[in-house]
RNA sequence: GGGAGUUUAGCUCAGCUGGUUUAGAGCACCUGCCUUACAAGCAGGGGGUCGGAAGUUCGAAUCUCCCAACUCCCACCA
C-alpha cells in the first residue's frame, strides 16, 4: 500500500462518521451491561458552533469514547434547548425584516413562524457536532419543547403547585418601555452612565402644611416623587432622629408622607436621606414591604408619566425630568445639582433605559431545595471538578432566594393556570382538568370562561428536568411513579460537563429536580470547562470578530487536530487562551502517527530472520513502558486529568515510540522486512497506542486500526477494548533512560566536535551500565564497541563524562582538545562542590540530622556520597588530562 | 461593596498532604541537518529562584499573614 507522506483527514473523516452511524455504535439500549450515560447540555436551538461548544463536547467525547472502550453499555444523549428568550428575539427580528411585527400576530400565528423557523434552523449545531466526532446517540436526540418534554415541564408545574412549592407573587421586573416587555436579568446591560445627583427640600408638614424645616433628598429621578411614599433614614443617624415618625411633603404635589428608619441608608451618601419609591426601584420596594407602605406607580407601559402622577401626566419620563427641575425650583424645593456617574440598565434588545417595574409574576420557593441541593455536593454524592468551585456553589446556595420562573414570552411553555371570572386561579395540566377544578368552584363555569397565563416559564424550568425527562418524561410531576426501564437503567448519570457560569442556573436546579422527583442525584461528576478566550484573554465574540469559525477550522487542520489542540491546553475550570498553533500541534501529531503508520505498513514479517538483541531489548523496553503508560493514563483520567493524559500519551508516542524505538528496531537500508517477533509486537504496540489515542482522536486511530490488521466488517476500534499490557518493572524503564542519556551526550559531543555520524567510536565504561543495552547505545550513538573497565584508564586524549556516578570515556585521539576538556571538567567540579556544600551544610545543622525523618537525612547522605564520588571521578579525569 | 479564584521559563500550564540531587512539560526560540516514515521532520542546546514583603520550620514554589495585579460571580448605595 502507497500511502502519501501527508495525512489528509478529509478522507477518512467523513467515512469512518458514516460507518459508525451505519453500524449504529452510538446507540444504546439498557441490557445487563454496566452503564455509562452522560446528557449534552442542550445548546440553544438558535446557535452555531462556537469554540465553547467544540471544547465541552470534545471532552464530552472523550469520556464517553474511553467508557465505550471499557465496554460499558455507553449513552450520550444530545439534544437542543428552545431558549425562549434568545429564539423568541431572534424570530421577532427576522419577522421585523420581513415587515412583520410581533403585536400584529396572533399567539398561534407567531408560534407557527417560531417553529418554521426551528424546524429550518435548529438542528445545525447538532449537524456540526457530527464532524466533530461526537459519539452521540442520535436515535435519542431530543428538543425541550417536544411534545413529551413539554409535558414534563406541564405536569411538573402542577406537582410542585399543590405541593406548595409554587406560588404568585409582586416582584420587580425590568420593563423595556419600547418593546413594552419585561426582560430577563442577563438581557440588561449595565452602562455607566454620566447623570446629576439632584438635591430636593422635602419641607416637613404641620398639619399639611409646609413648617420652615426640611430635609435634603439627593436623588437622580427627581420626577418620580410623586411616587414616593416615604423618606428614610438610618436609625443610628443623629442628624435625623429627632424627625422619625413626622410626616413630610412631596414637592409640588404636597402630599404628606411619613419620615422613617431603615438600616439599608447609607449614612455617609448624599444627605444620609432617602426618598422611598416602591414601584420605581427594587431596594425601595423591599423597604416598602418591610414598614408596610403602600405603592404608588406613576408610569405607563411606554415610559409616560400617569394619572398617579397628578402633573406632567402624560409625559416621558426624561422630558418630565427635566421639567420637574425647572418646577422645582420655582417651588423653592431645589437646593443644587451635581455631577454623578452612575449604572443604569439599557435593554439590550432596543437600547431603552429600563425601567424597574412592580408586576405579578410565579416563583418556585428555593430554601429547601437549595438546602437540599447542597447537601448531595456537601456529602460528596455529587463530585464538582475542580473541587475550587464547591465554594461558589455553597455560597450560593446559602443565599439563594426564590426563583422566578414567568417569562411575558410566547415561545415556550405557557403557565398551566386559569384564571376564572372571579378572579381565582386554577392550577392543571390542561383546560379540560382546570375546567373541573372550576366547576367545583362554580358548576356554571364553561371553558371559554377560563383565562390561561399569557405567560411561557422560564426555559430553566425545563432544562432542570432534562437528564430526567429524556429518559421517562412521565416522571416529573409524578415522583411517587415507578421509574421506566430507561429512567432506572441510565439514571442518574455518570459525568456531565458544562460550563461554570450555569452552575447555578442549570446544575444545581437539575440537583434540585433529580431529588424532588427521583429523590437521587442527576450526575455524580460534574466537569467544569474553562471559558474559550483569544491569545489576549478576551472573550470571544461576533462583534470582536475574534472566534475562529469551528467549521472552517477543522476544514483545514482535520476534527483531530482541533480536538488535540484543544484537550492539550485545557485543565479543569481553567479557561483557555485558543490560538491556531495549538491546532497546528494536533495536525502536526496527526501527521506524526500517520508517518510512524506508513513506516510500520512498508516492512514484512520474515519469519526466517532471528530477532537481533537489539530489537529484542527495545520489545522489552516498550512492552515495559507502555505498561506503564497505560497505568498512568488511568490515573490521570480518573482524576479527569484530561491534557495531562494527552500530552503523556503524545510524549510517548512522538519521543519514546517513534525517536527511540522505530528507530532501533529499524532495519538496514535496503532491508524491508523485519523477524517476525518484532515485527508481531511493533504491530501490537501500535495497537495500543490507537487504542489509547482514540477517545481523543477518533478518525485517524479507526483509520490506522483498520489497515493495522484485516478486521471483519463491522469491527471497529470504538467498540475494541484496549489490549492488555502486563506488567511492567520501573528500574527497566529508569535503565533505559540512562541509556537515552548516554546516547545524547554522545551525539551532543559529536555536534560540538563535528565528528560526523559516520565515524564509529569506542566507549569505556568505568562503573555500572545495564550489559542488555549496550547493544543499542552501539546502534544509536554510532559506536563501534563497548567495554567495561575497572580502572580509569591511563592514556590520554581520552573525552570522559558522568551519568550518574558511572564514568564514560571516548579516545578522541588529536580530536580532542585538552583545554576545552579541562575547562569543561573544572566547571562540572565547581558545580558539584558547590552542591557538596549545600549538601553538607544541611548534614552538619543537628537540628536537621535530629528533627528530619530518617528517609530525608539518608537521602542527604546519599546525595554527599554520590557528589563525592563524582568529584573523584572528575579528579582523576582531570588528571589524565 | 461582598465572595471566589489566579499570579511558576517568551507563551500555555504541571508541581497532590512542605523534604527524591541546584523547579518540570509542551509550544516558541537558538545551532546543525532535506539521514531512503515524516521539514507538519531529525539531532542537539539555552532559558525561570516560583507576583512583592514578612513569618512559621532543621527545611517553603508548597503552610500563615500583609500588599499588589488580573479574572470571574453576586449585589449594585439613592
Amino acid at each position: 500500500m502507497d500511502l502519501p507522506a501527508i495525512y489528509d483527514p478529509s478522507l477518512t473523516e467523513e467515512k469512518w462518521y458514516t460507518y459508525w452511524m451505519e453500524h449504529r455504535f452510538f446507540h444504546s439500549v439498557p441490557d445487563d451491561r454496566p452503564k455509562y450515560s452522560m446528557v449534552i447540555p442542550p445548546p440553544n436551538v438558535t446557535g452555531v458552533l462556537h469554540m465553547g461548544h467544540m471544547l465541552n463536547n470534545t471532552i464530552q467525547d472523550v469520556l464517553v469514547r474511553r467508557a465505550r472502550m471499557m465496554g460499558k453499555n455507553t449513552c450520550w444523549v444530545p439534544g437542543t434547548d428552545h431558549a425562549s428568550i434568545a429564539t423568541e428575539a431572534k424570530v421577532v427580528a427576522l419577522l421585523k425584516e420581513q415587515g412583520i411585527e410581533k403585536s400584529d400576530l396572533s399567539r398561534e400565528e407567531f408560534l407557527e413562524h417560531a417553529w418554521a423557523w426551528k424546524e429550518k434552523h435548529g438542528n445545525i449545531i447538532l449537524e456540526q457536532l457530527k464532524k466533530l466526532g461526537a459519539s452521540c446517540d442520535w436515535d435519542r436526540t431530543k428538543f425541550t419543547m417536544d411534545p413529551d418534554l413539554s409535558r414534563s415541564v406541564i405536569e411538573s408545574f402542577v406537582y410542585l403547585y399543590n405541593e406548595g412549592l409554587i406560588y404568585r407573587g409582586i416582584r420587580m421586573v425590568n420593563w423595556d418601555p419600547e418593546g413594552q416587555t419585561a426582560v430577563s436579568d442577563e438581557e440588561v446591560i449595565h452602562k455607566e452612565v454620566n447623570e446629576k445627583l439632584y438635591y430636593l427640600k422635602y419641607f416637613i408638614s404641620q398639619n399639611g402644611t409646609r413648617s420652615t424645616e426640611y430635609v435634603t433628598i439627593a436623588t437622580t429621578r427627581p420626577e418620580t416623587i410623586m411616587a414616593d411614599v416615604a423618606v428614610c433614614v438610618h436609625p443610628q443617624d443623629e442628624r435625623y432622629a429627632h424627625l422619625v415618625g413626622q410626616k413630610v411633603l412631596i414637592p409640588l404635589i404636597d402630599k404628606e408622607i411619613p419620615i422613617i428608619a431603615d438600616d439599608y441608608v447609607a449614612m455617609d451618601f448624599g444627605t444620609g436621606c432617602l426618598k422611598i419609591t416602591p414601584a420605581h426601584d427594587a431596594n425601595d420596594y423591599e423597604i416598602g414591604l418591610r414598614h408596610q407602605l403602600p405603592v404608588v406607580d406613576i408610569l405607563n407601559d411606554d415610559g409616560t408619566l400617569n394619572e398617579e402622577a397628578k402633573i406632567l401626566v402624560g409625559v416621558d419620563r426624561f422630558e418630565a425630568r427635566r421639567t420637574i427641575r425647572t418646577l422645582l425650583e420655582e417651588a423653592g424645593c431645589f437646593e443644587k445639582e451635581e455631577a454623578y456617574v452612575t449604572q443604569v440598565g439599557f435593554s439590550e434588545r432596543t437600547d431603552a433605559v429600563i425601567e424597574p417595574r412592580l408586576s405579578l409574576q410565579w416563583f418556585v420557593k428555593l430554601s429547601v431545595l437549595a438546602q437540599k441541593a447542597l447537601a448531595y455536593v456537601d456529602e460528596g454524592k455529587v463530585h464538582l471538578i475542580p473541587g475550587k468551585f464547591t465554594n461558589t456553589y455553597r455560597h450560593w446556595m446559602e443565599t439563594a432566594r426564590d426563583w422566578c420562573i414567568s417569562r411575558q414570552l410566547w415561545w415556550g411553555q405557557q403557565i398551566p393556570a386559569w384564571t376564572l371570572p372571579n378572579g381565582d386561579i386554577v392550577v392543571a395540566s390542561d383546560v379540560q382538568e382546570a375546567l373541573k377544578q372550576a366547576r367545583e368552584k362554580d358548576p356554571l363555569l364553561q371553558e371559554k370562561d377560563l383565562v390561561q397565563d399569557p405567560d411561557v416559564v422560564d426555559t430553566w424550568f425545563s432544562s432542570w428536568l432534562w437528564p430526567i425527562s429524556v429518559f421517562d418524561p412521565d416522571k416529573p410531576g409524578h415522583p411517587g411513579k415507578e421509574s421506566n426501564r430507561e429512567l432506572a437503567y441510565y439514571y442518574p448519570t455518570d459525568d456531565l460537563v458544562t460550563a461554570p457560569d450555569i452552575l447555578f442556573f442549570w446544575v444545581a436546579r437539575m440537583i434540585m429536580a433529580g431529588d424532588l422527583f427521583c429523590g437521587q442525584k442527576p450526575f455524580t461528576n460534574v466537569y467544569l470547562t474553562g471559558m474559550v478566550r483569544d491569545k489576549q484573554g478576551r472573550k470571544m465574540s461576533k462583534s470582536l470578530g475574534n472566534s475562529p469559525d469551528p467549521i472552517e477550522l477543522m476544514d483545514k487542520y482535520g476534527a483531530d487536530g482541533v480536538r488535540m489542540g484543544l484537550m492539550l491546553c485545557t485543565s479543569a475550570g481553567n479557561d483557555i487562551l485558543f490560538d491556531e498553533s495549538q491546532v497546528e500541534q494536533g495536525r502536526n501529531f496527526c501527521n506524526k502517527i500517520w508517518n510512524a503508520f506508513r513506516l510500520v505498513q512498508s516492512w514484512e514479517r520474515d519469519p526466517d530472520r532471528e530477532q537481533e538483541d537489539t530489537a529484542a531489548a527495545a520489545v522489552r523496553w516498550m512492552s515495559q513502558l507502555l505498561a506503564a503508560t497505560k497505568e498512568e493514563m488511568e490515573d490521570l483520567l480518573s482524576k479527569y486529568r484530561l491534557s495531562e493524559a494527552l500530552m503523556l500519551l503524545y510524549k510517548r508516542f512522538w519521543d519514546d515510540f517513534c525517536s527511540w524505538y522505530l528507530e532501533i528496531i529499524k532495519p538496514p537500508a535496503g532491508v524491508k522486512s523485519l523477524d517476525a517477533t518484532t515485527y508481531d509486537k511493533t504491530l501490537a504496540f501500535f495497537d495500543v497506542f490507537m487504542h489509547l489515542l482514540h477517545p481523543f482522536m477518533p478518525f485517524i486511530t479507526e483509520e490506522l486500526w483498520q489497515n493495522l490488521a484485516e478486521r471483519r466488517p463491522g469491527e471497529s476500534i470504538m467498540v475494541s477494548p484496549v489490549p492488555e499490557t502486563g506488567t511492567y518493572v520501573q528500574s527497566a524503564i529508569t535503565d533505559f533512560e540512562r541509556l537515552q542519556e548516554l546516547v545524547a551526550h554522545i551525539r551532543g559531543m559529536r555536534q560540538s566536535k563535528q565528528i560526523p555520524g559516520k565515524t564509529l567510536l569506542d566507549l569505556l565504561i568505568k562503573g555500572s551500565f545495564p550489559e542488555s543495552l549496550q547493544g543499542v547505545a552501539k546502534r544509536m550513538a554510532g559506536l563501534n564497541t563497548v567495554s567495561s573497565v575497572s580502572q580509569t584508564p591511563e592514556e590520554g586524549q581520552m573525552y570522559a563524562f558522568l551519568i550518574g556516578t558511572t564514568e564514560f570515556y571516548i579516545p578522541l585521539g588529536n580530536l580532542l582538545d585538552v583545554e576545552e576538556e579541562r575547562t569543561k571538567l573544572l566547571v562540572e567540579k565547581e558545580y558539584f562542590q558547590k552542591f557538596l556544600f549545600s549538601v553538607e551544610k544541611k548534614l552538619n545543622n543537628a537540628s536537621f540530622v535530629q528533627r528530619a525523618p530518617e528517609h530525608v537525612v539518608a537521602m542527604e547522605r546519599k546525595k554527599q556520597a554520590d557528589a563525592l564520588a563524582k568529584i573523584k571521578a572528575l579528579e582523576e579525569q582531570l588528571a589524565l588530562l
